[in-house]
DNA sequence: ATGCCCAGCCATGCTGGA
């Protein structure tokens, strides 16, 4: 079973883009971020007739996440629990029926710029429901996936210039503590487990040729349960979509089960 | 110190992103 994770920052503007690569790496599950799109506006046709099942979970402009599948989704689950008043679509679970069953779940973990502020407080309390959210994921001993735009830069070696967003929401000391903390219960980041290096990057701004100069962050991540991480065969991250015709500020995460 | 670029919107300048 292979899995990506890949924020592709508006469903409307990536949608040639987003079906190229889909055409060309056939993920069996693509978990999307950003789509900025609600439920009804979302373009299932193109998805359906490459033989995907779609389930999405979006809001007007902003945010929104959704599930591909090649294989059966059972259980799908839409939004965090732990706030009945969060009106942000950050979320969503889908059982994928495989060889194994694999518990699948997207997650765009908000910004939380300009630190400190409200925004950082969102960004800290939606981290703290993750993570029970996450206890739980593992008290089930089930082989299951977190992946997603997490908005953190784990260490200084997942950015060029790691001076330059030490005082960002990105990298501040309590959000590195709040990802750490999830890690500590007993998930795995995949691609660390993979590639002990630094230097690999998932994200390059628009602005001031962040791609050109390779001035990026690592901020799309995949966290395995102890049963998904025994399951894992490799962990990769495609950076060549970054140099394409109308692309998105990231790139695909990838990871491939024995499932 | 600030904007750079990009997407979206009952828009033509603003918010949000990271």
């Amino acid at each position: 079973m292979k899995i990506a994770t890949f924020n592709i920052n508006g469903i409307k503007a990536r949608l040639p883009a987003l079906l190229d690569w889909l055409d060309e790496a056939r993920p069996d599950v693509a978990v999307l971020q950003e789509i900025k799109s609600v439920d009804a506006a979302f373009p299932r046709d193109p998805f359906e007739e490459r033989g995907y099942n779609v389930e999405t979970h979006g809001q007007k402009s902003f945010n929104g996440v959704a599930i591909l599948s090649r294989l059966p989704l059972e259980d799908v689950t839409r939004g965090l629990p732990g706030d009945e008043g969060d009106e942000q679509a950050r979320w969503i679970e889908a059982t994928v029926i495989g060889e194994r069953a694999v518990r699948v779940c997207g997650l765009y973990l908000p910004n939380g710029n300009p630190a400190p502020g409200p925004k950082f407080d969102y960004k800290l309390d939606w981290m703290s429901r993750l993570q029970t959210r996450a206890r739980a994921l593992l008290d089930s001993e089930e082989p299951a996936v977190m992946a997603g735009d997490y908005n953190i830069i784990p260490q200084d070696e997942d950015a060029a210039r790691p001076e330059a967003w030490a005082r960002d929401a990105l990298a501040l000391p309590e959000a590195r503590s709040a990802f750490r903390r999830i890690l500590n219960l007993g998930f795995t980041d995949a691609f660390r487990a993979q590639t002990h290096s630094g230097g690999h990057y998932s994200f390059w701004d628009y602005q001031a040729g962040a791609w050109n100069r390779n001035d990026g962050i690592r901020i799309d991540h995949v966290l395995l349960t102890p049963q998904a991480a025994d399951l894992m065969t490799d962990c990769w991250i495609d950076p060549g979509l970054r140099g394409r015709e109308k692309p998105s500020d990231h790139v695909p995460v990838w990871v491939e089960l024995e499932a």
